[in-house]
This record gives structure tokens, C-alpha cells and sequence, in this order.
DNA sequence: CGAGCGCTTGATTGAGTTCAAAAATCGTGG
DNA sequence: CCACGATTTTTGAACTCAATCAAGCGCTCG
């Protein structure tokens, strides 16, 4: 079968058939049903995912025992505890499937291995982490200026795909108010 | 004069001379007084900076025309609005002193050009990207996660060194509260 | 069909903001 | 080096946004 997937997720034009060759070997295909929890905190040899069809979610719990979503990952994305895992940690963070989901499992070892003959892996990576970035600047800027409400219609602005397949509740998570908080948001908006 | 800053910038144990002359045209040293503006919100060709010495912040200004500091950049930090300027974008961010301060100018785009014939440029920039990220997430997660005490408490611990440098109410702005409240947490601190 | 989960609504509480003013600290010029 | 003005920090009172607690409604999926 075709690696458009693969192809997409590295975000390269071109891809040899050379190099498409030994990233089959890196990839492998996971299948996930709703509410399967695929990294849990603590766990030392996590993975990276792509994620071709469905949708993932990442989060915290913290010390009172709240869940606190860091971010949503819908096909085309990728989801790991990328600062545990690079560091050889154990996960800090939950990830689970917020629908059935399609996965590849992503071994970054391997990957790591390809980089001498192909340093195009290595500008498909500071692109993808560069995109990171640019998501959590935006994020922290929000959650330091911005109210609840200014946030949830920044959300539904950015993600407007994305909010009919996940729970309010887990929203109001994402963007740090309670789910009563976001109901009673969504009730003033729509008075108005 | 030695160039240990820049090896130390990107992070390489060894640099070669030849890379280290490569380098040197790519910097330029430039010294700043407190309370100069180094990059300012809509700056088209702005620049990367790496801190000698001295003491930088960026933060910006918010649509009710409040400051929020996004980061401290103390010696041995890279300051820039890295999205904005990857993007060939015009700076949404304001960059400053906080002291007198010693800046390497990067040029970065000169260096991009490095990147063929020295590779292990590629994996210092992942390993900063990645840096980045890790602050940005805990970032995320405290400002999701923790009451105003407990962001100061982790500030503390994180950076004690930044604390006598950092005036209060710019402390304050990076945690996302008033002055005033970070005065009364202080305040309620030392009772206990 | 019913039990549980998600969403809503309302009443109460509380952490942090806003406003104001005094106290402490800093920086600068004489 | 001191003195004065400006900025920063503190303190207090009133207020506000969002959290918490509690109860009721509507689905869905088992």
C-alpha cells in the first residue's frame, strides 16, 4: 500500500523510493478503538504515533488528581510525550484515543539511524518542531492574556473542524476553565 | 578573542577551525543598555540574539495594552520571535533589557547556508527546538495546572538565580498575575 | 428501558483583579 | 555622597470572573 502517509507526516515533496524503503521498516500499523489509553504516565519505552485517521488526545494529571489536556492530535498529527521520550524518561503524560483511530507507531531509534544518509529527515523534523513551537507560543500567550471566552472563540476559530468530535468538557480541559465555565460562556454567546 | 560563546550557542563539544571561521561571519557582537528595545512588535528582518552577558525578556502587548512577558533570556540564552522570523514574518513580539547586556548578532540565514557542509549545525538547532519546547510545555502545564503560589513556588526553584535580577512585577507578568497578588502571595509566604 | 454520562442552570464561594494610597527602593544630578 | 523624584512594592477595600457545589435534563449505548 501506498506511504502517502508517511510522506505527509515527514512533510517532504519528494520522497525516494530508496528512503521509503528502509522508513517501512520503522512503521508500523496500529489500530486503537475510543477510549484506548496508549502511552500512560510512567512508561519508559513510549512511542511516537501518527496519526492517519481518527483522533488522539494528551494530557496531565495533576497532583489533586485533574486532568488537564495538553493538546488534540487529529490525522496528520503527531502525538508522543516528545520531551520524555527524547530525554529517556519515563512519560510524563496520558494519551489516549478520543475515536477509533488509525495509527503509526513511529520507531524514532530507527529513524535516528536513517539521518546520516538522509539529512532531509532532519529539516522534516526541525519543521515539525518548529510547528510545535509555534502552537505552544500561541497557546501560552492565550492563557496569559486572554479570557476564558476570548479563548474558546480563539478555539473555535483555529480548530473549527475539531469541535463537533470532541466532548465540551474536554474543551473547557484544553483550555483551562471547568466544563460549567464553558457551558455557561457558550449560553452568554449565543444570547447575543 | 576566543569564540567559546558561539561553540557553547551551538551547543558542540568540538568545532572545528574551519567552522569556527565560517561562524565568526555570521556574528556580530553588539552591546545594549538596560531598558533598550532590541526587537520591536512588527519588525520585518529582525534578528536572532544570543546573550553573552546581561539580561533580555520578550514579551508582548496584549489588545487591552498590557504586557506579558513570554521569556527570560539570561548568558548562555537565544532570544528571538523565532515564529514570526522563520515565517518571514514581522515580529509580533518585543524583545528588551533588563540589564546592560553583551548580544551575538545572528545571522541566520548565512548560516542556513553552513548547513550542507556542516551538519552538525542541523542537530544543535534540533537540540535548541527541543530545549524550547520542554520550557514551553511545563509552561503550559503550570499556567493550566497550578494556583498563582504554585507557579511562583516553581519559578523559584527553576530559576533562583533570575530572582534578584528580575524586578517583581515582571516576575509577576511571566506567571500571569497582578503585582499586587504576587506581593500578597510573598507576603503570605513568609508567615508561614 | 434504564443507568450513567454529558451538558445546563443556579446559588455560593473564593482566588485574583482593580483601584487607591502609603512605604520602600532605586537612580540620578547636584 | 546625599537628596529628591520616580519607580517598585506593599497593604487594604471593593469587586469580578471563574470555581465549586448541587440539582435537573437529555442522550446514548449496553
Amino acid at each position: 500500500m501506498s506511504y502517502l502517509y508517511l510522506t505527509d507526516f515527514l512533510n517532504l515533496k519528494e520522497i525516494s523510493s530508496d528512503l521509503q524503503q528502509e522508513l517501512q521498516t520503522c512503521i508500523q500499523v496500529k489500530e486503537v478503538k475510543k477510549g484506548e489509553i496508549i502511552i500512560s504516565k510512567g512508561d519508559l519505552k513510549h512511542k511516537k504515533f501518527y496519526v492517519r485517521n481518527g483522533l488522539l488526545r494528551s494530557y496531565i494529571i495533576d497532583s489533586k488528581g485533574r486532568e488537564h489536556i495538553y493538546m488534540f492530535a487529529p490525522e496528520g498529527w503527531v502525538v508522543s510525550d516528545l520531551v520524555s521520550l527524547t530525554g529517556n524518561q519515563p512519560a510524563i503524560m496520558f494519551v489516549d484515543a478520543l475515536e477509533d483511530s488509525t495509527l503509526e507507531v513511529i520507531d524514532d531509534e530507527r529513524i535516528w539511524k536513517l539521518k546520516d544518509r538522509f539529512p532531509e529527515l532532519m529539516t522534516s523534523e526541525s519543521d515539525r518542531m518548529l510547528r510545535r513551537i509555534a502552537v505552544l507560543q500561541q497557546r501560552v500567550i492565550m492563557l496569559l492574556s486572554a479570557s476564558a471566552q476570548e479563548r474558546y472563540e480563539a478555539f473555535l476559530t483555529k480548530y473549527p473542524d475539531l469541535i463537533q468530535r470532541i466532548p465540551q468538557k474536554m474543551i473547557a480541559s484544553y483550555l483551562g476553565v471547568t466544563p460549567e465555565a464553558l457551558s455557561k460562556i457558550r449560553a452568554n454567546m449565543s444570547k447575543s
